[in-house]
RNA sequence: GGAGGGGUGGCAGAGUGGUUGAUUGCGUCGGUUUCGAAAACCGAUUUGCUCGAAAGGGUAACGGGGGUUCGAAUCCCCCCCCCUCCGCCA
């Protein structure tokens, strides 16, 4: 979510924000009008608020006077509210009944007003850095470097679906099973799914400092909310159904950044490194019909997730680190690749800077998106509530930063394409061979 | 699913309608003392919103949301979470 208060301080810096992303700016001169008018209603009734506060301070002190002496006049607290001397307590009360009920108007119109704000907040995406390329659309991402060479075979290289139809890849199954788009493995492939994961948690645990979550794999509105997915992406969740208010994870980035929400870290303590393992679970509601075959696009995949709460201060540094733990995944299995850094157009919603790394794969002809590693700066930590605290004791929002570390399916594809012999065979690369067991599929 | 207990400040733990944002203890920070330290003593120690140039003022928050009341941490209703026991099931 958007600071307010910037978009009251510096509305067009964020107007040229949104509008660098392709949204609509429209929205801040709606925001401003409505938090002038809060900001006058919230201030109407906390002054009532205050005189009231006074009045039914003295209250409870005259009631006990009266005991002893029935005469005792009112207070001046309450006579200065009601402009009056009340004659006796039951009068005072309605009185201050009636200003009540002024008040609660005010404060309940107050509060709609902020309810809106919020709803148009929610709906804004984040103001990109200062330093991510400006442009519109996937065409102006920049590459900002490319690691390995493209593999030259001595034959026409198959794309992966028809390389592993017989070692246990076996969509039709998955589609029997559970709709197109949910691949059953198993026999070999199911058993290079599950090394594929293991080594990525194993590196990411044993030597670059994250520490292993399991999680949740349904999580509430709330939780969803917090790490931006609610309320604009809806359509692309998987609900479990009506009666429980739980969602299937899209990532794990959801429930890891939950994990601190509310709470206030020590500067010391951060950078706070996780890492996951999980299912992810996508709807491709705005997708139907793009990349249909093989399992370049499903609707469950497996993921380990890199996510990282920080300091503002700390939160580029971490960026960098974080990426290069994803790319030193793709180094390892020798799979040539390289770096995009997304341009403001084709950021994601809660972004302000993110890159993407991409496998190259040569049976289909195209770099797969394997990672993307964005820094949410404060975005999400504004919505999760997760903040810092300096050794000034002065507290701000924590920045949150997430990456896949990586995606199992494409770096799967990767891996059979780049490796594919003329005999049909595939081998695993050096560094994946002690999960596997094996060194040809 | 059934029965019961509980959710209060960094932690522990009081508080059942009125000067309680909240007794007290621990912890933490500062000071006195000391060659230094410990102990002791003194003081400080939540966060959000809002008004203000600032100083400072106002307001809100005792799991969350509603309600009763002049007034709610305290009473009522709904929901969430934790604990114990029973049932059921990996």
């Amino acid at each position: 979510m958007l600071d307010i208060k910037l978009i009251r301080d510096n509305p067009d810096a964020v107007k040229a924000g949104l509008a660098n992303r392709n949204a609509d700016t429209d929205v801040i001169d709606e925001v401003l009008a409505l938090d002038t008018t809060w900001r006058e209603k919230l201030g109407d009734a906390e002054q009532q608020q205050s005189a009231l506060n006074k009045a039914n301070k003295a209250f409870g002190p005259w009631m006990g006077a009266r005991k002893k002496n029935p005469e005792m006049p009112a207070p001046a607290e309450l006579v200065e509210l009601l402009g009056e001397t009340p004659s006796d307590p039951e009068t005072a009360k309605e009185k201050l009944r009636l200003l009540g009920e002024q008040k609660d108007k005010v404060e309940n119109e107050a509060a709609a007003i902020l309810n809106q704000i919020e709803g148009l907040l929610l709906h804004l995406p984040n103001i990109p850095h200062k330093d991510a390329p400006v442009g519109k659309s996937e065409d102006e991402n920049v590459v900002r470097k490319e690691w390995g060479t493209k593999p030259e075979f001595g034959f026409e290289p198959k794309a992966h679906w028809d390389l592993v139809g017989d070692k246990g890849l076996d969509l039709e199954i998955g589609g029997r099973i559970s709709g197109s788009g949910f691949p059953f493995l198993r026999g070999k492939i199911a058993k290079l799914e599950r090394a594929l994961i293991n080594f990525f948690l194993e590196l990411h645990t044993s030597e670059h400092a994250y520490t292993e979550c399991w999680t949740p794999f349904m999580v509430r509105s709330e939780t969803l909310r917090n790490s931006s997915q609610l309320p604009k992406f809806y359509d692309d969740l998987y609900r479990a159904d009506e009666r429980d208010d739980l969602f299937l994870i899209p990532t794990a980035e959801v429930p890891l950044t939950s994990v601190h929400a509310g709470e206030i870290i020590p500067d010391d303590q951060a950078p706070i490194r996780y890492c996951a393992f999980t299912p992810c679970f996508r709807r491709e509601a705005g997708a139907a019909g793009k990349d249909t075959r093989g399992i370049l696009r499903v609707h469950q995949f497996s993921k380990v997730e890199l996510m990282v709460v920080t300091t503002p201060e700390r939160s580029e540094a971490e960026h960098e680190t974080l990426t290069r733990c994803a790319e030193t995944v793709l180094e390892r299995l020798n799979i040539p690749h390289r770096r995009l850094e997304l341009c403001t157009g084709d950021m994601g919603f809660g972004a302000q800077r993110c890159f993407d790394l991409e496998a190259w794969a040569p049976g289909v002809g195209k770099w797969l998106e394997v990672s993307s590693c964005s820094n949410f700066g404060d975005f999400q930590a504004r919505r999760a509530k997760i903040r810092v605290r300096g050794d000034d004791k002065k507290v701000r929002l924590a920045h949150t930063l997430n990456g896949s570390g990586l995606a199992v399916p494409r770096t799967m594809i990767a891996i059979l394409e780049n490796n594919q012999q003329a005999d049909g065979t595939i081998k695993i690369p050096e560094a994946l061979q002690p999960f596997y067991g094996a060194e040809v599929l």
